[in-house]
RNA sequence: UCAGAUGGCUGGAUGACCGCUGUUUUGCAGAGGAAAGUCCGGGCUCCACGGAACCACGAUGCUGGGUAACGCCCAGCGAGGGCAACCUCAGGGAAAGUGCCACAGAAAACAAACCGCCAUUGUUAAAUGGUAAGGGUGAAACGGUGCGGUAAGAGCGCACCGCGCCGCUGGCGACAGGGGCGGCAGGGUAAACCCCAUCGGGAGCAAGACCAGAUAGGAACGCGUUGCCUUCGGGCUAAGGGCUGGUUUCGUCCUGACGUUCGGGUAGGUCGCUUGAGGCGGCUGGCAACAGUCGCCCUAGAUGAAUGGUCAUCCAGUGUUGUUGAUUUCAAUCUUGAAACUCAAUGAUGCGGACAGAACCCGGCUUAUAGGCUAUCUGACCUU
């Protein structure tokens, strides 16, 4: 059996996918934003192309079934929340953490739109 | 009714909104019994194609059957355990050889003798001889119990049991039953080496094939490159190398092989990819595993990896609490009141469904698993 990928997982289709070293990209020259159940690295890719965004579960938060029901939570992010603010020319991942799986919906949510203000520089002069 | 044994099934339901993957696109289909561990056995693919012998290595290990095959399954046998249903067992060979057997004990395996017992000698102490029943040690001490026998003893003799050898009967067989002979061959350990029998090429779908793109399909240097013929394409021969554990041999294939340095790529797309030792049902054969036959069905194919997210209602289960009825106790009385905890019905409300996510496909094994349903059997108690 193929050792899977313990870090990165998919991404689909508001935006487009990325590949792994997209990923690498995000966490090393991106801004993060820590909130309570998820965190998101942002990256200003300087183009003006549709944005993309990824997401990660690693194996730190559990077994496949855990991190695939974290996955789809932030999936479903991605379509409700994430879409209707995203920037073009930005990279964004989502990375899930121990509790996104069991942690309620709204919090997720709430979670999510203060990780996403963290890693926007911009923003914070504004608001 | 209680306790227990062995199997089988199941693994929440419905709806709304918003989504994902495939496809034959107003539609239809879309995770498991283990999808898991990757421990065995196969299919399939590649390693250019093979035969034989020997060696090495690994696996298996009572018998018969089932199967494509197995280390799996079924039916038996033997040995242990349980009152029983039933459970457990790497269950061939220790008179082929080697090794090991701690501690204790006199002694742990070509045998011997610490205490003891008996005889003789000796005042005693003890010495010499006989003996292996008794003591003690240990997981285990040249078979056990009893009777006879003897100086004391001993298979020294006898009976039964055990053991070995040879017939007989039953069974395909493992084996079982019974008979005769032999006074007894002689410890354990083979999940120690080993011996015997049987089986076994290697790597794996990132196998492998095709397409596109590309600075790719290599380049340079060193070493090596038999002889003959030639129409200059090559042919014959020699030598070298390959044929997937090793060696040898037969056969066969190739013409280069090796070393150093430099360069490129490092996973785009399509196929492989789901019709298969396939499911379900009936009938037939078989104790069964399973096989045969007929009918019906098509049932996930993702690839940063789909099969979902959120909410509501309900159903198991469970906690708290209210009402009603039954039961018991107490008070007073002929019908009421109070309390208790159990059972049943019903209402409110909270919690709440385990283990776990396909990655080429099958057959198994192993491990994880809340709760529920169900069949057969065993033991005890009660009632009739």
């Amino acid at each position: 059996m193929p050792q899977a990928e313990p870090h990165i997982q998919r991404t689909s289709i508001p935006e487009i996918l990325t590949k792994r070293h997209d990923f690498v990209a995000a966490s090393k020259r991106g801004d993060k934003g820590v909130a309570y159940s998820v965190i998101v690295q942002r990256r200003n890719r300087g183009d003006d192309k549709p944005a993309r965004y990824g997401i990660t579960a690693s194996k730190k938060i559990g077994n496949a079934v855990i991190r695939n029901r974290a996955k789809r939570r932030l999936r479903e992010i991605v379509r409700h929340v994430l879409t209707p603010q995203a920037e073009q020319g930005c990279d964004y991942v989502l990375i899930a953490r121990h509790n996104t799986p069991s942690v309620e919906w709204a919090q997720l949510i709430k979670d999510f739109n203060k990780a996403l203000k963290r890693s926007s520089p911009d923003d914070q002069g504004a608001s």
